[in-house]
DNA sequence: TGCATCTCGTACACCCGTGATCGAGATAGG
DNA sequence: CCTATCTCGATCACGGGTGTACGAGATGCA
């Protein structure tokens, strides 16, 4: 449903009119695609405001053909995000969300982390790009799910409810990220980030807080 | 004391040689200079990437004349940013830290918070031109205030000491530009911001969670 | 084998931001 | 009122990134 976009980024230098070629790729013009795809995020991974010369390079591949597969660098990112995303999706939703809300939570959040941490370069440069909207869009689906597990943890009682859950949702998002850039400057170790997230978290949003001993 | 930096950011348009000019500046130099920092700091508010032209204009005040002041647009960025800092300095050495540490930190977070607000992307322009060096100087003084104030609270059981004092750090400086982002694209008002920070950081912080009812 | 498809280098036009230079004119301040 | 100081427009060189055009050659695919 709605599979309206990316819709013609096939035909490389359609050579004369070239308009609307149908997905009748050949199998390595399919691979380089997929190749410059996940250029894209690890260029964009080591320097955030990579050029598209530079992401051609990382895929071992002529600028021009990059340009052959996405029409300008808007289209390269959005692309790149929105598999990243989808990639994404598939680990997540592959997260058990029943049982206790407190416990499925910190499971949702771990795996989150690890999918922040390689992406957010990514995501920096796509909001210089692509308009807010899209990217909320992008995001929908893994910020619902996390927003239904708070809402449910409200609900049940396992969470508080005085706070707005944008406001939790933010509060996540935001120390995800945080961690990932202690990550990045070699303050914090990567094993250790989940720990210190869920440190924080587990006590700001439970009601009931084991923080170790209750005194 | 050590007022080594901007040395010679006087002499606007050294005619001939014009080498080091002492501090005799025009009165209406001076005043410019002000004004080009204090545009500095709302022209990026506006737009985290202005161009030098930009901040220029936003001054009222010719391209060539900020380049009079300021040699290159790092330059501007540290004055601004140094600028800046020390009138937060100002504001936060107003702050009680006696008594309980729970408490005074409270205060502290609250009065950095309006800082950080108002002067977030000037921090994010500085963090592209400036080395991280460099800023870590400069909010030397305030982190230094905040992380003693930390080490206080656990030394008298008023914190957690299972935590790390820069992931406390971290946690905060990260809540407080989360909120921040949250005020500017309206989802949160800027009144509601310092309470919805505390709401966090103070189960998260203390031993004795006093979170509404404890069970 | 043969053709459509794809790759990719070179070269170019264009935009934008930075920083320097020249020089005329405004202005503060003694 | 006179001069050193300061403002600031016009103009240019330069660098870097983006996107386009051309076209020769490699390659998959049937």
């Amino acid at each position: 449903m709605s599979g309206k976009r990316e819709a013609d980024a096939s035909s490389p230098q359609g050579s004369t009119s070239g308009v609307g070629r149908a997905p009748n790729q050949r199998a390595d013009a399919q691979r380089n695609r997929a190749r410059i795809l996940a250029a894209t995020v690890t260029a964009l991974h080591k320097d955030p405001d990579a050029s598209v010369a530079d992401i051609a390079a990382e895929a071992g591949v002529g600028r021009m053909t990059l340009y052959g597969h996405f029409q300008n660098r808007p289209e390269l990112i959005d692309a790149a995000l929105a598999e990243s995303i989808e990639q994404g999706e598939e680990v997540l939703r592959r997260v058990p969300l029943d049982g206790d809300a407190g416990e499925a939570f910190r499971r949702l959040v771990a795996s989150s982390w690890t999918l922040v941490d390689q992406a957010r370069n990514l995501l920096a440069a796509a909001q210089k790009e692509l308009p807010a909207s899209r990217i909320r869009d992008l995001h929908e689906r893994a910020e619902a799910r996390m927003r239904n597990l708070l809402i449910r943890g409200q609900r049940e009682g396992t969470f508080r409810d005085d706070l707005p859950v944008t406001w939790m949702l933010t509060t996540t998002h935001v120390l995800m990220n945080g961690a990932a850039e202690e990550v990045r400057t070699g303050r914090v170790d990567a094993r250790e980030a989940p720990v210190l997230i869920d440190a924080i978290l587990t006590p700001a949003f439970d009601t009931t807080a084991p923080k170790g001993e209750p005194q």
